[in-house]
DNA sequence: ATTTACATTAAAACAATTCTAAACTGTTGA
DNA sequence: TCAACAGTTTAGAATTGTTTTAATGTAAAT
């Protein structure tokens, strides 16, 4: 099967043209089997260092900003400097290591389902997400 | 009832000298009757405009850091460059409005208690965070 | 092939936060 | 009480993540 073809047509229908460098992006993204979670500099690293690829920042971010807005993509609210994205777009939640700064999926059988009985006023809800800071039981709470 | 000696109080427990600019960052944090959320920006205006001290963004950093360490403040996970803090520190969650950029409380009525079913060995649960994001119903998701 | 609109890039700009080093101040104890 | 010390404040510089800019390059339509 053509993995191109996929690829173009993401890209199509996030409004971009398939050019070399994102298409160098779609098979770091959507190529793996396993979903995963990263930050931009992370996916930069990946590009330049395994599939030798030199491509530029602002590329990285305006790509990965259609992809969001697509909905290709999940960004992850960390209390952080940093921005996460994860490739697992299905409704879930995470876990995060405080001591390593790495994002764990938690599964739907692992936690209930949040209901909310309050709503806000002319607003609709967009996103529910739950996210548990864990840490060596010997650290401090950062 | 001296406030001031509550103030010098809190922040000799957070391992912080009373010093006047630290009195007024608490003046702003603790006086007031309701909780209320804040970025680090927010509250160097309050001071310079309201209480009319000059205060350097560096001390402000790390008298909330140093409150934040000790649990006298909370910070929000949002995505967003920016920190958003709240001087409620009991157990609850928050709506974020897309439209307007501001948090809102909900309460613990307002939805029901997050079970999770998951732990990740060695690890301890720091803190469970729901997060739920609003926009007008015409608005596209961030 | 030519044209046009969109892309890529390096570099500059920007915003939030942290660091630095010099001047200043609360606290301690002689 | 006051000298000495340790912690504090400050402006400004540095750092980090992200966005913008403007020149050059390229995909796609004609």
């Amino acid at each position: 099967m053509n993995n191109i073809s996929i690829y173009t047509e993401k890209l199509r229908e996030s409004g971009l043209r398939p050019t070399r460098q994102r298409l160098k992006i779609c098979e770091v993204l959507f190529s793996p089997e396993k979903t995963f979670h990263f930050t931009i500099n992370d996916l930069t690293k990946i590009i330049e260092d395994k599939l030798s690829e030199k491509i530029s920042l602002a590329t990285v971010y305006n790509t990965i900003h259609a992809f969001k807005k697509k909905g290709y993509l999940k960004e992850i609210s960390i209390n952080s400097d940093k921005s996460y994205f994860d490739t697992n777009i299905t409704e879930h939640h995470h876990f995060f290591d405080e001591d390593t700064n790495e994002l764990i999926d938690c599964s739907n059988e692992d936690i209930d389902s949040v209901n909310i009985k309050k709503n806000i006023t002319g607003k609709k809800i967009k996103s529910v997400e739950v996210l548990i800071k864990v840490a060596s039981d010997n650290q401090n709470q950062k």
